[in-house]
DNA sequence: GTCTATACGTCGATAGAC
DNA sequence: GTCTATCGACGTATAGAC
């Protein structure tokens, strides 16, 4: 068969993240072969070594790529000077569901393959984490420290939180009967309450 | 080589979803070969099969295994006759604690393998997990109909809670700082005041 | 940039000896 | 109940033609 006319290195390199994202989350890194990613690109699995080094690079720049959109969109948010712990952590709320939601399979990935990055990848993505952990349990310690909050352990409490807001792409669907404004509303009050915030 | 000697049946059998459960967890359904396990547990590769009839039955059979462990020892529990909401939530937060923590691996799998199960064997998981979480639902419903609760949706509040608590498992450690006793109660208070519980 | 061809290892599962 | 040996398929990754 002659080659594929009219493929583009940038489009093919693009195309090769985004089925990689939506195949590891359908099945997992382990099980999806590179002749599978290959096959849905639409080139073939020889091809796929010149946009990555092998699998597991492949896995990490998923992975890497979403954090680092993570802590940038965290970052370029305009965020008012003065701004009390509960309005902060408010905005947090909003923001990780804002964020985490349209992207199922990343956050799918994010926390499944964890264990499938080599140890030096793995202390990448994991300090990435703990940045974005740090940056609830801040909020959590200040809302403390001058009485709005009320909670036992601020560190228990950011694990706590965040895996509440992230559980909810375990069950959200497009077609669900809450719309996307009135979970977010749901979760907040939710939040709001575990954190004892008192207005 | 001869074959090994002194082994039994019943003895295999045991350490077959003992050593499953591990390596599953460690690295992955998909990523661990039956001559892995074999390996571990002591014996050739052919001889897993007197135990299991192919690898997808022992991945369900782990996974029915735990899922009927937690119901069972749910149901099992000795229940005072009136008991208030706040009080069955209490219970309830108690009980998946203690029940969860001591089970890592076999929590994890039920988590992540999901999706390496056959669609029929994934039904009859999720039926047992949805079995779990009504066990939730009904008590947060029960308090808020009372007016002991106040949550703005209690079936959004049942996957908090539960995403919540089991949460837990992914940064819990044995040496950690927090003893046992000491992360229940806090999660109690967190529970608790998520969902708005007035005493 | 993409192809074909292939090296070379490992997989799940089975057959038959003991 | 466990072993050895093996089948046929599929895995990652590379070499070299075009």
């Amino acid at each position: 068969m002659a080659r594929k006319s009219g493929s583009s290195g940038i489009k093919t390199a693009k195309q090769l993240h985004e089925t990689a994202t939506v195949l590891f989350a359908k099945n997992g890194y382990a099980a999806v072969s590179m002749r599978q990613i290959a096959r849905e690109v639409g080139v073939q699995a020889g091809a796929l070594y010149l946009y990555t080094a092998d699998k597991q690079s492949l896995l990490f720049d998923l992975l890497d790529e979403h954090m680092k959109d993570l802590l940038d969109a965290w970052e370029g948010r305009t965020t008012p000077h003065e701004i009390t712990p509960i309005d902060q952590l408010e905005r947090f709320v909003r923001f990780h569901i804002r964020f985490h939601l349209p992207r199922a399979d990343e956050v799918f990935i994010s926390y499944m393959e964890l264990r499938n990055l080599t140890p030096e990848n793995f202390e990448v993505i994991q300090n990435a984490r703990r940045t974005y952990e740090a940056i609830l349990h801040d909020i959590l310690s200040a809302g403390q420290t001058d009485g709005t909050f009320k909670v036992s352990d601020t560190k228990v409490a950011t694990y706590a939180i965040i895996a509440m807001l992230t559980g909810m792409n375990t069950w959200y669907r497009d077609e669900g009967r809450l719309s996307l404004d009135m979970i977010e509303e749901i979760y907040l009050d939710l939040v709001l309450s575990a954190a004892g915030a008192t207005p």
